[in-house]
Formats: structure tokens, C-alpha cells, sequence
DNA sequence: CTGAAAGCGCTAACAT
DNA sequence: ATGTTAGCGCTTTCAG
């Protein structure tokens, strides 16, 4: 069970050598190339088994002009890091990448439309495509994708939806959620909303109100107050619907980690959950499993979110120009109601 | 402010007709070479402007043998995903790492001696160095060590120390965590350990042993109850622990996990924190201050580990050998101790 | 089906 | 201080 040599230096002109071919032919082998004589094959495989070969990238890339590299590009403004969001994307991101022979090149920068630092990255020189999570400004990724440059956005652009983009399916999530509440028995179901400036946030509210619509009802205003996806702000919201002195049953907010700062004010005023008030989260982050009542929430398909990013990007790659994703999302039933 | 036209086929000795020098000159021009006549290198930066140039990587690395890539490697059998510690380390290695104008390739990849997709990847032509985090087994680290690959891991390696790590103090963090306890007045200290065949979690249990010893005492093995890192393990431990009746008055628990599961049986049971029995935690995990009650805890430096890891592979790609780094802890005083 | 030869864009001696 | 000249290791016409 020894190990191939791993030798740093073989080059493929050595290989051709040893198989007794010309490197064209090797080359062919390598690349999988039809026809060359079966016995050829063998013996350039086996002498890449022996010699332990394995192929310069850059040589490659020089011939080719493809570097096998997609640029994974975080605008290190967001505050993703208090969430593991990002890591179980990226990590779906390279392990997809991989079956396209594709890696991934990690970009933690500043994203501005002047950062010329990244757009000279980014020349296709460089990379052969981008993934951008998603962005406070999509014009730097509008004009790299015009110039040619294979792009994929993770979140729903802002402006240019021409660009592919994968997102989670917000609105029917949140649909979802405040249905099923309302199936529950609930009369009044509130909300606490996220930031409605960022897409996730408007979208989780449309969907709370498709499901009120579709009740025949119009949404009633006070019945919803608006966060902004922090925990405080749910702790905030809450109070805020309390002592307003509407009454509620339900409630669907916006993520969990408002849910579960609106949680803690139910359980201060001795509020039963679900029995007096249902609490519904989205997300289905870590800690919504914690505490002693679990949380109900809608679960979003993270490491979907990345592996669909990597495969559209991988075939744009290849030439193909594939249709932006939504992907679907999962009501978790647990506690709280 | 117009943005240069970024082309994407400008080449070096484009730039040198332009610039109407020799392409050598370009090349010193671009690597700083201190010997080249003012007025040429003026005339050449104008060029690169004026065309948009960007240096190809492919050819620059097959000329020098470098890539300028260090591979980011994570074991995928490691459950870092619920964490949002994975983010930050990669965000922080990529930042840093940009200083040295070296980029992070991110390979999520289950790991084993075994995994030669993995060794061709990481040959020397691929990259020029390569950062593990913490590992089930080092063996395979230590074998491309040995062939001369650049290699820090992240975490403290069982085996082979020899490897450059960058860790967090563990032991002192705990010792410090102990300590604390005992100043603020507890008589009984008791722990709830990690995972001991982790070193995190062996180390952890020393730095609480360590505190005691400090006391003239011994441990009283009562008092120590071994969970596994999990939230349901501090639930249990938590549990055996009440039930065998050994009065303590206060516990660090190895981990925030286990310490908020921990936490929660003793709600249950109507004891109180910290007047009954005080809680410290480690981590400092986000969910550690979202409960009713915040957790007193040992928070580590996350993103120092991955500048530091960056900082430590870039100058062993420069050739020298960089000590092995602990980081610091700090204790953070909240609610519960 | 296979080989020879010409680059891909850059750097690094070696001259000058 | 600057230009000339070979390559780096691979792919890819083009012949045969």
C-alpha cells in the first residue's frame, strides 16, 4: 500500500518518454481524447500511475486560457458571520465545483463598483467564472457579466435580474408558514417583518400577505411591525405588538433570530406558546433548536443554495447560459407551533 | 470616471511596444525592480493604465514555479457546519493572505491518508502552500510537510507538532474560566469536559485542573463529568451531575453547547443561576447571548486564528519557519457567572 | 491514429 | 540600466 511517489517535478514530456510515445499523445490520453491505440492508453497510464504525474495547472492554463477557477466572492460589508450561512454555502460551492474540475478561489473583500484591485482579479485571465453572494450593489456584477465574465449571484439581485441567480423561495416559505397557522386555528396572525430593504425581507412579507389575500381579508396594519432581522429588533417587535393592545394568536416573523427575541418577551410576560400566541421563524438557523422550546420555523435549503450556484456556474463555464433557481423551502414543525 | 477598458487579452509585450521598451523591462517595471530609469517606468505604468493590462497569472506561474495559491483545506467530516466559526476563519485567511498577494483555494474534502485526488492537488505545481484545520488524524499533513509543502494547520495537531499551528490558549482559557469561579466565591467547582480524545477538549479539563491544583487541592472526581462537545451531552452531564448528589456551587462547562444545555436542565429544575450554581461557558458562540440569561463565557479570537494562519503560511512561502502560535482568551463576564 | 513543431505570456539569466 | 534569448509544461494545428 505504498503511496505514488507524488514527484513535484514530472513533467508530461517525461511521461512521454518513459511510455515510449510522443507528449501529443500523452496529452491525448490525458485528456480523453478517442483515438489513441488501447495499448498506448495503458502504457501512458501506467506511467503517469508510476512516475506519479500530475499535470501543471498553470502550463494548462497557459495553453488553454481556461485556469480552472471560480472566484467566490464575499463583500466582507454583510455581516453574515454571526450565522453559518455562509460557511456551509461555500463549502457546497467547492465540493460541487469539484465534479466540473473547477475550483474555488475565496474573495473576502470590500465590494465596490471602484475596486479595481478585484476587477483585475476577476479579468478572465484570471478566473474562468464569479459567484457573488448577494450584494448591496449588483452594478459591479452587472458590468463584469456584460464583459463576459460567467457570473452567478447566491440571493436575488436588487436591479439587474438578468444576471443567473439561485435564491430560496421567500415568499412561498413565509406563504407557507402563515397558512399553516392559520390551518392551526390561528384568527390573527401577526408579523414582525425584516428589513424590507433587502429582498428576503420584502418577499417573507409578501408571502404573509398572499396568505392573508388569499383568505379573502386585507391585511390588517396592525397586526405587523417591522424589524430588521436582529435579534433586539424582535425583542423590540414584540413589545411593541403587546403593548399596542391588538390581539394576536400568531405570530410569523421574519427570521428565527427575531422569533427568538420575541420568544423571550412572550415567556417574560407568561405568555403560553403556542397555546395563547404560535410563533413561526424562518430559517431554521442553529440556535432555533436550543432553547427549551424548540422553534417552528421554515427551513431554507443552504447547502442547495451553493451547490445550484456552483452548477450553473460550472455550465456557463461550458458555454451554456442556464435559467435562474428558486429553491424550495420546508416547514419545520416543532414547539412553538 | 471612466473605468479602464480592462481588456481581456492585453499582453506584457504589448505594454512594452507601447511603452516602446523591451519586455524584460515591462517585467522589472511590474516587479518593482528598483534599476529601471524613472522615466520608463513612468512609461510603462502609463501603459498598463491606458491598456487596462493585468499580468496572466498562468504565465507568471509557470515561469517562476509559483502559484500564488494556498489551498484552505476542511475536512468534511467535521460538523464545523453548525458553527459560524468556519466562515470567519476563511474570511480572516483570505483577507490576510491578500497582503501577501497570495489567494485562498478552498477545498471542502473529506480527508483521509488515503485520498490521492486530494495529494495531486495539493503537489507543489497546484499551490504553494496549504492550511488544514484541526484534524481527526495528521499523518497525511505530516507526509506533505515532510515533502516540502508549506503547511500550518489550524488548531493543535494530535501527532506531529512539528507542523507550524496556530490554536487558541485552551488550558488557559479554562484555567482562567476556574479561577474566576473560585474569586467570586464558589466552593465547588465542578466541570463538564469536552470530548477528551479532541485536544480542545483534554486541554480544557487541564486548564481546570491546573485552577485546582493552584488551590492545594486535588480534583474530586465527582466533580467532573465528561460530555462529548454536544448540547444533548451538557444536558445529561448536567443531569448525572445533580443526581449524584455532590453539592458544587458553580461549573465550567468545556464548550457553550453543552454549557446552554446544561443551563436548561437547571431551569428546569428551579435552580438558580448564578445564586445556586454559576455557569461558565467557552466559545463564546453567538447563541451564548441570545437566551434570557447571557452566558459568562471564554470567548476565543476567531479571526485571529485565520490571520494568523495566513500570516504564518505566507512567510513560509517565503521561506522561512514561523513558530507555532497560541492566542489569547478572553473571559467575557455576562449572566450566568 | 500519431508525431513534429509552434506557441500560450511571462521571467530570468546572460549579454551589453 | 536595458535588451536578447531561452525556456516554464502543456495543447493544438498540421502533416503524415
Amino acid at each position: 500500500m505504498t503511496q505514488p511517489p507524488m514527484n513535484q517535478n514530472v513533467t508530461l514530456a517525461e511521461i512521454a518518454e518513459v511510455a515510449g510515445v510522443s507528449p501529443a499523445t500523452v496529452s491525448r490520453v490525458l485528456n480523453g481524447d478517442e483515438r489513441v491505440a488501447e495499448h498506448r492508453v495503458e502504457s501512458v497510464n501506467r506511467a503517469v500511475r508510476e512516475l506519479g504525474y500530475s499535470p501543471s495547472r498553470a502550463a494548462r492554463s497557459l495553453a488553454t486560457g481556461k485556469t480552472g477557477l471560480i472566484a467566490t466572492i464575499i463583500d466582507s460589508n454583510l455581516e453574515v458571520f454571526t450565522d453559518p450561512f455562509w460557511g456551509i454555502v461555500t463549502t457546497a460551492i467547492s465540493r460541487t465545483l469539484q465534479k466540473s474540475n473547477l475550483q474555488a478561489l475565496l474573495m473576502a473583500t470590500p465590494l465596490n463598483k471602484a475596486d479595481n484591485m478585484l476587477a483585475a482579479s476577476l479579468n478572465s485571465q484570471q478566473v474562468d467564472g464569479a459567484i457573488f453572494f448577494q450584494l448591496h450593489d449588483d452594478g459591479f456584477v452587472a458590468e463584469l457579466f456584460k464583459q463576459g465574465l460567467p457570473c452567478v449571484v447566491v440571493g436575488t439581485p436588487k436591479s439587474s435580474k438578468s444576471i443567473p441567480y439561485v435564491d430560496v423561495d421567500n415568499a412561498t416559505g413565509a406563504r407557507m408558514a402563515t397558512e399553516y397557522l392559520i390551518t392551526r386555528g390561528a384568527k390573527n396572525v401577526a408579523t414582525i417583518t425584516g428589513d424590507l430593504a433587502i429582498s428576503a425581507g420584502r418577499l417573507r412579507y409578501e408571502g404573509y400577505e398572499a396568505a392573508i389575500a388569499a383568505l379573502g381579508q386585507a391585511v390588517d396594519k396592525n397586526l405587523v411591525v417591522n424589524g430588521n432581522f436582529s435579534h433586539e429588533s424582535g425583542i423590540e417587535a414584540m413589545e411593541e405588538l403587546l403593548d399596542s393592545g391588538v390581539p394576536f394568536d400568531a405570530v410569523f416573523v421574519a427570521n428565527d433570530l427575531m422569533a427568538l427575541g420575541a420568544m423571550s418577551v412572550l415567556n417574560e410576560r407568561d405568555i403560553k406558546v403556542p397555546e395563547q400566541v404560535a410563533v413561526v421563524g424562518f430559517d431554521d438557523m442553529f440556535a432555533a433548536q436550543l432553547g427549551r422550546q424548540k422553534l417552528t420555523t421554515v427551513r431554507q435549503d443552504i447547502e442547495g443554495l451553493g451547490s445550484a450556484a456552483a452548477s450553473m456556474i460550472a455550465e456557463m463555464v461550458e458555454g451554456r447560459r442556464p435559467a435562474s433557481r428558486m429553491l424550495q423551502t420546508e416547514l419545520i414543525q416543532r414547539d412553538t407551533a
